[in-house]
DNA sequence: CGCCTTTGACCCGCGC
DNA sequence: GCGCGGGTCAAAGGCG
């Protein structure tokens, strides 16, 4: 596997990503344990608590999980590429429901490790963790009240991918100079 | 001065 | 009970 190199390539900075002709693969893993308990996305969610924009659709797989509060999985995994509205793989997002945790997962194509996805997040850990070499980083969100977190590591497989997971739901807007 | 990272320590659940 | 892995705390320092 290539090291990967953040010096290799052109698009680089304030929310960039590779360019759209440099493929539009973003291959889902199936063996990979980070992704248990996921299953494909097959539809954005609503644009307020998706936190993530746009223009990285292209180079996005989005995997969402629920777990109950009671830690039992609530959902096996499937694959399908990301494609706008296209209805495969899944049913979508469900409803928040008490007694559940939602989680997101994006993977990424990108070069930068922490995506802007319009809210402030405060740093307040960071771990190795094991059977990679890549660190995790944890951000919480730093609106009152808000107990949104996001993860956010490099694919061990291929680390060309940023791996970002949210979990639970905003309680207030995304900022509007977003 | 008011936020922000950084960082090692701490905590907790789980398997042995 | 103990160690390990993952997640979080909080003191200290940095920066606009």
């Amino acid at each position: 596997m290539d090291a990967y190199d953040p010096m290799s390539n052109e698009s680089y900075g304030y929310r960039s990503v590779d360019s759209p002709d440099n493929n539009y693969d973003v291959p889902h893993q199936q063996n990979s344990e980070f992704f248990d308990n996921f299953f494909v996305l097959d539809e954005w969610m609503n644009e307020d608590q998706a936190s993530i924009v746009p223009e990285y659709q292209d180079h996005t797989l989005a995997y969402a999980s629920t777990v109950f509060d009671d830690g039992s999985p609530s959902i096996g995994s499937s694959s399908s590429p990301l494609q706008g509205n296209s209805n495969v793989g899944g049913t979508g997002m469900r409803q928040a429901q008490k007694g559940r945790k939602e989680k997101v997962a994006f993977r990424t194509k990108s070069q930068v490790e922490v995506l802007d996805d319009g809210f402030k997040w405060r740093k307040y850990g960071k771990k190795m963790v094991k059977n990679s070499p890549n660190p995790r980083n944890y951000y919480r969100c730093s609106a009152e009240g808000c107990s949104v977190k996001k993860r956010v590591e490099r694919d061990v497989e291929d680390a060309r991918y940023v791996i970002t997971t949210y979990e639970g739901v905003h309680n207030h807007q995304r900022p509007s100079n977003f």
